[in-house]
DNA sequence: ACCTGAACACCGTTCAAGT
DNA sequence: ACCTGAACACCGTTCAAGT
């Protein structure tokens, strides 16, 4: 529903374009506001001061904070549709498809470490809509694809429910290891390195634990889970793994 | 740290006993208050008439909010101190260990649901603690069992990583297909069942895609990541499953 | 047409005052 | 010793009023 963009010079502010609020432009600055400030500092007033404005200017155009919020699950996950590396239609096979789409989830999360715990936690649509692939186009294409593979009905199914809660479960622990709070939490008022005595196995795999193991754990992990995922095929159609001719 | 039960007579109101507040019991009001009404309806005047007081008297004996709700983490996940299904010595093999310790929070998120989230996504003590297995003591125990098992330092770590975030992910989304808003929300207002037309599949998958298959899914999930866990031991020592001598 | 001031009901939190 | 009233700063939200 490409609108004409209205004048927008007036450069200035971080509202970026003063010139016309309008509930797109609205969600945009709120997904900056989180970015840079966290999700608990988000106040209707404080993202009005964000755009030159008064809070109450956005009821106009908002129905109120929490359609707003929705507004902002939806615009982030949106941004796997702008995403060259995860394209729907050039995919070589599912194992390729399903590869590309987590990772795209993956750079969602971390592009947007304060509010991917809103696209993780926030209610969905229907109840068969499971975080964090929310979007209804990309479950219709994530079982179009695994149908056109093989797949059972079932199986198809199985398969969004299993891959959602591995990028649900991984990604928002990677997510709040960055030091994000992922729930409406005051300052972190960091811990003084809590107090190890009496629990010596943490005290010598504390090294171990430190995420920063994320991005090679990921990969593990989904590399596991496609190859579950493969045995559930009927016959030989084992996956062409990532020969990049179609 | 059990102190002489006050009073308590004069039962009455669901803050049962009015006769003396502390810490614990108010954290304790504040998890069935969750679990009765939600946790966006949790205020502290609300939480004060459940205990049949005026919110400010909370203060007294709690922080703030924020400190009351970690108070109220900290108090469900102890529940599985108390779990008779979950013995932190008496359990047969590493792969036992793990299969009680993942059903008893399973159970945990079952019980209290609306909870859950905030087991969740609640920011830990410390980095390299994972929800939901947010217990100093319990991911102790589950080192001590990993590597007395055979595991090395790095596998041991490397399985509390993966197990927390299988969990997590898996819990996460069975409690919110429950119903529940996992975010701080208003009445859910029941879409009126999504219009489909354009998504085929979706129409064709939606009774595979409800969720009630969480149990069954659930089991095979955690046997896949078990098997996938027993890789990792360097020698021919496959865990004794289940037999329950020892 | 679009924004603001003032107002309302409700938060969390503090503290002097009551009992 | 323990609770409450009153107050403060801040929410989300509505609406009549300004421009």
């Amino acid at each position: 529903m490409r609108d004409a963009v209205t004048p927008e010079a007036r450069a200035g502010g971080p509202g970026s374009g003063r010139g016309g609020l309008d509930a797109e432009r609205i969600i945009a600055a709120a997904v900056r506001f989180i970015d840079e400030h966290g999700l608990r500092m988000l106040t209707m007033q404080r993202l009005g001061a964000y755009l030159g404005v008064e809070g109450m200017a956005l009821y106009r155009y908002v129905p109120g904070r929490e359609a707003l919020l929705d507004g902002v699950v939806e615009a982030v996950v949106d941004e796997l549709f702008n995403d060259p590396e995860v394209h729907l239609e050039a995919h070589a096979g599912w194992v390729d498809y399903l590869q590309r789409l987590g990772h795209g989830l993956r750079r969602i999360a971390l592009t947007h470490p304060e509010v991917f715990p809103l696209v993780a936690t926030r209610p969905t649509a229907a109840p068969w809509v499971r975080p964090p692939l929310r979007s209804l186009r990309w479950i219709e294409s994530l079982l179009q694809v695994m149908t056109d593979a093989g797949f059972s009905d079932e199986n198809a199914a199985a398969v969004y429910r299993t891959f959602s809660s591995f990028l649900l479960g991984y990604l928002l622990l990677e997510v709040a290891g960055r030091g994000v709070e992922t729930g409406p939490v005051e300052e972190p008022d960091v811990m003084p390195t809590e107090d190890l005595s009496g629990y010596p196995l943490l005290q010598r795999l504390e090294p171990h634990l430190s995420l920063d193991f994320a991005a090679q754990d990921f990969d593990e992990a989904l590399e596991a889970l496609l190859d579950r995922v493969a045995l559930l095929l009927p016959r030989r159609r084992r996956p062409h793994r990532l020969t990049a001719d179609e």
